[in-house]
DNA sequence: CGTTGTCTTGAATTACATCAAGAAAAGTGG
DNA sequence: CCACTTTTCTTGATGTAATTCAAGACAACG
């Protein structure tokens, strides 16, 4: 799903490229409103993008999965408006934000690439704010693991049963979600009951996942499409 | 609340520019899903982005104001997936599609700051995601009341009694919060009972703004900062 | 002066949140 | 390997914020 990459592209990304990192589950990759020196490209691994209101709630703005760049604000503005932490075990390619500008300046090819990415990090936040704003939790559910299950297929993320990996927590899709811990989980069971999503231990089986789009009222256009990779 | 315009800026800017454009209220600026020849910096007038679902519902995803640039995503996808909508009559400045690509090549400071702006679009977006996920009616209601009329007194848009033009619908804020016209109508009577903000006649008055933003738990790092104009 | 669009208000309904408590898992230390 | 704690998942009962339904009041407009 990614966009073929040129020896030229593999060359520059070196040349930018500041390094190979690892880090443990529940590392906190970016703080809230903090400054960070670094930027990710996601080689393998999961983890969640969230931001943290006043009265304490925390509202997920994304699942990170490998090919995703963050760090992007930071990159940018300097600061970041959302934290982002490790859920299972991750690898980063990592940039120092201070060669971004040089990017900008000596590969513009990889600059428009950027850009597109940050574009398309706008198209699945409006995607989001509508299901939250117009849908159901049914739906909203429904949505999401179809987003998720997509994703992973076209990354081959999926097992040869058509399963894929999704080590989160009920609570971190209820806070994606906007909904209760509570109405999630009746809403999983429901949605597990009616055979068309069974998500348990770390796993999410989607027996026909054209079903599971129709409730999830998925629109044909907006299915995983092929992106740059930096 | 606009960075300063060096003149090579301003030439390189004038370079890439393809024209004015003016639109009378109601104009489709963008079409969901369709392709786009030119992308557009609001001068004047206020207008609506916006997605439409496939059961006939719809999410105002923001509300477009002078300074915004429109059309990012026709600019580097090449198809928009929300529609833009002028409210107001508005002018616009006219960029070619195609010459977006010259600019990164030829420009690359101007070529950061579209990414800048994109990145400044997934923060506010990510906000709203945050409050139609996690906020009640009343708090989602005065958080956007203020945001509005923090961006109309950074860009001088409000008269001398503080008073803002804010000539949209309650059905757009309903829309745009997530919530039914009748439940948007009765928290902007309860607001205005309670001497908090007071819109009426396409005109937004807030008395106190700082008592707003408590209502509608606007945390202090989230004001109208200073952007690049395009 | 009717027609249409927007705003306003009241009453009935419901989808979801909150509260509460038990059942599995999953770590932790002896 | 087994008690013990902690975390996550599950289920039922109760409450409420917001939706939907319905209808009237304005205002703008041809």
């Amino acid at each position: 799903m990614f966009n073929a990459f040129s020896q030229d592209d593999e060359r520059a990304t070196q040349r930018f490229k500041s390094g190979e990192m690892e880090v443990d589950p529940g590392t906190q990759l970016f703080v809230e409103g903090a400054q960070a020196a670094q930027v990710y490209t996601v080689l393998s691994g999961l983890g969640l993008r969230y931001k943290t209101l006043p009265d304490g709630r925390r509202q997920v703005v994304n699942f990170v999965m490998p090919g995703d760049f963050i760090g992007l604000q930071a990159g940018v503005m300097g600061e970041m408006h959302h934290a982002v932490e490790s859920t299972t075990k991750m690898t980063l390619c990592v940039f120092n934000r201070h060669d971004l500008w040089s990017l900008f300046e000596s590969n513009p090819e990889r600059a428009f690439d950027l850009t597109f990415l940050a574009a398309v990090e706008e198209h699945l936040l409006g995607e989001a704010l509508s299901r939250l704003g117009q849908h159901s939790a049914r739906t909203r559910v429904a949505w999401c693991l179809h987003r998720i299950h997509a994703r992973a297929q076209a990354t081959n993320g999926c097992a040869a049963d058509g399963s894929c990996s999704f080590p989160f927590r009920q609570q971190d899709l209820a806070d994606a979600l906007g909904l209760s811990l509570v109405h999630t989980n009746k809403t999983l069971a429901a949605l597990r009951e009616d055979g068309l999503a069974n998500w348990a231990g770390g796993r999410l089986h989607v027996p026909d996942p054209a079903k599971l789009a129709e409730i999830g009222m998925v629109d044909g256009g907006s299915a995983a499409r092929p992106r740059p990779l930096i």
